[in-house]
RNA sequence: GCGGAAAUAGCUCAGUCGGUAGAGCAUCAGUUUCCCAAACUGAAGGCCGCGGGUUCGAAUCCCGUUUUCCGCUCCA
């Protein structure tokens, strides 16, 4: 990270606390590690991101509906998903190399080469004694049994071993008062089993039919190893995502679509195409047969801000098994049962959140010959802004705020408004520069006498004089979903 | 998890040799002005991240810890 772009990146966190985006959870007990909380204006920018991509997927869409699952599910939901197994690996580091191997895989490999040497006898042993620590999840014998047998790190080539640890990356409470080990469950790790197991309900009882999708909007819980990078990886984050549900066969040609669908969602709000791009994922998951990131160019490089992945019939084969209820689709069109394929469009709200503070914050230097002047503005687009317009008196008497809070009351109704009649014109209007406000409403004498007012333009500083009674409707077309959807 | 750096007012930071805690901006109240950071007067705001130690005395030195940032690592 070059000075330039690390600066930006601490102003920009730096403006996200002072003006009431992002804080650091708990601040006053010092914080809990990688959480974070939203602010007054944080939580109306997220709504609004939310917003516009529901819209976008739900509402634009008439075979996508929406759902809200709970966040607790029933445990061998995780085992069906692979979450069980894979999120728990007994893992063991190497203090020279500061490589980091499952300890199980380490001893497998050992017993393998004393296979090969003939010692069949040293390697039958070891597997009986490692099966036995592995069932009994004695991890303090597992080690042992590195010690034991000399296993050694291939890169430093040393023994000088870390303890063994039980890597869980989900977050584990009880259901009941009695805490019992049947009654342990897991905080869901991602959003997309709360709708797998829904498919059947929503197909029947939204009378859907293939290709039809299934949109959730709601929070995930990872318990990351480490967690960094403000808001880009955090222990508690929202997920937004879709899962398309299609025929055998024709999924490749619906995860083209969606690619480029989800893409010109981002572009639409104006973000210069050229801090975008997809990254392929070369090593896929278990369960996916193509894999795309849209990743975009934060301070700090290139990350992943949303996933577009096609998982098969993974998911709804294991659930398949796992609940031994049937989850196909008979489709009239082939005369077939199937369980469908599945094209996923996951997006990770909170990095988008940061992506859109980022992207919009601007350090503008207004200096003149005459004077050094410059001013924070955050070139939000206006249907995303916390505040879409701030009502300002010129001055505080004459009648101008009684005539100021009167032209607010008719659009608060419809809009997010503020109104501020301290402190001198200019610098209100930079106070809600610095929030993302679009638009600044001025009363002024002139209004008294022809009921016009001023709009001061964020991005410009430009201003039209308006008849007050057409404010709700300028105001309405400028904020207006119609410009992004 | 390993290594490095940091933590003082809402924000950005200063704080000398260990000797009663400071600035700018922001905030609040008032006066005045009125279309792009005005001025003036006043006020509020601090467990110097937390805990321990050394010392007559610690923001300052030592140890531990928490949080954050950077690099590595991890991210089905």
């Amino acid at each position: 990270m070059s000075n330039a772009t690390d600066e930006l990146f601490k102003n920009v966190i730096a403006h996200a606390k002072e003006y009431g985006f992002v804080f650091p959870s708990s601040e006053i007990y010092d914080g809990l590690s990688a959480v974070y909380d939203y602010g007054q204006n944080g939580a109306e920018l997220k709504n609004n991101i939310k917003t516009y991509w529901w819209k976008a997927m739900v509402q634009m869409n008439e075979n996508i509906v929406g759902i809200d699952a709970a966040i607790f599910m029933h445990p061998k939901v995780w085992k069906a998903s692979g979450h069980v197994d894979g999120f728990s690996d007994p893992m063991i580091d190497n203090k020279d190399s500061k490589k980091r191997y499952r300890a199980d895989q380490l001893l497998e490999d050992k017993i393998a080469a004393y296979d090969e040497e003939g010692k069949t006898d040293l390697a039958e042993e070891l597997q009986i004694e490692m099966d036995n620590a592995l069932k009994a999840e004695d991890l303090a014998v597992l080690k042992e049994l590195i010690i034991k047998h000399e296993i050694k790190c291939p890169i430093s080539g040393t023994a000088n071993w870390t303890d063994v640890r039980q890597f869980n990356l989900m977050f584990s409470t009880q259901v009941g008062a009695i805490a019992d080990e049947a009654d342990t469950i897991y905080l869901r790790p991602e959003t997309a089993q709360g709708i797998f197991v829904n498919y059947l309900n929503v197909q029947k009882s939204g009378r859907m039919k293939i290709p039809f999708g299934i949109a959730q909007i709601g929070k995930a819980f990872r318990n990351e190893v480490i967690a960094r990078q403000f808001i880009i990886r955090m222990r508690e984050f929202e997920q937004m995502e879709m899962q398309f549900f299609v025929r055998p066969g024709t999924q490749k040609e619906w995860f083209e679509q969606w690619k480029q669908a989800r893409l010109k969602w981002h572009l639409a709000l104006g973000t210069a195409p050229a801090k975008y791009r997809f990254h392929e994922h070369t090593k896929l998951a278990h369960y996916a047969d193509a894999a795309f990131d849209i990743e975009y160019e934060f301070p700090f490089g290139f990350k992943e801000v949303e996933g577009i992945h096609s998982r098969t019939d993974f998911d709804l084969s294991q659930h398949q098994q796992y609940s031994g209820k049937k989850l196909q689709y008979f489709d009239p069109e082939i005369n077939q049962n199937y369980v469908p394929y599945v094209i996923e469009t996951s997006i990770g709200l909170d990095r988008m959140f940061l992506l859109t503070l980022i992207n919009a914050y601007v350090e503008e230097d207004l200096s003149t010959a005459e004077k050094t002047d410059s001013r924070v503005v955050l070139r939000l687009h206006p249907v995303l802004a916390p505040i879409k317009a701030a009502i300002f008196p010129l001055t505080k008497k004459d009648g101008l705020p009684e005539k100021a809070r009167e032209i607010m009351d008719k659009l608060k109704l419809d809009y997010n408004v503020y109104y501020e009649e301290k402190d001198a014109i200019g610098k209100r209007y930079r106070r809600q520069d610095a929030i993302g406000t679009p638009f600044c409403i001025t009363v002024d004498h002139q209004t008294l006498e022809d009921n016009t007012v001023t709009i001061r333009h964020r991005d410009t500083m430009e201003q039209q004089r308006v008849n007050a009674a057409d404010l709700n409707r300028i105001i309405g077309e400028l904020v207006s979903w119609r410009n992004v959807l």
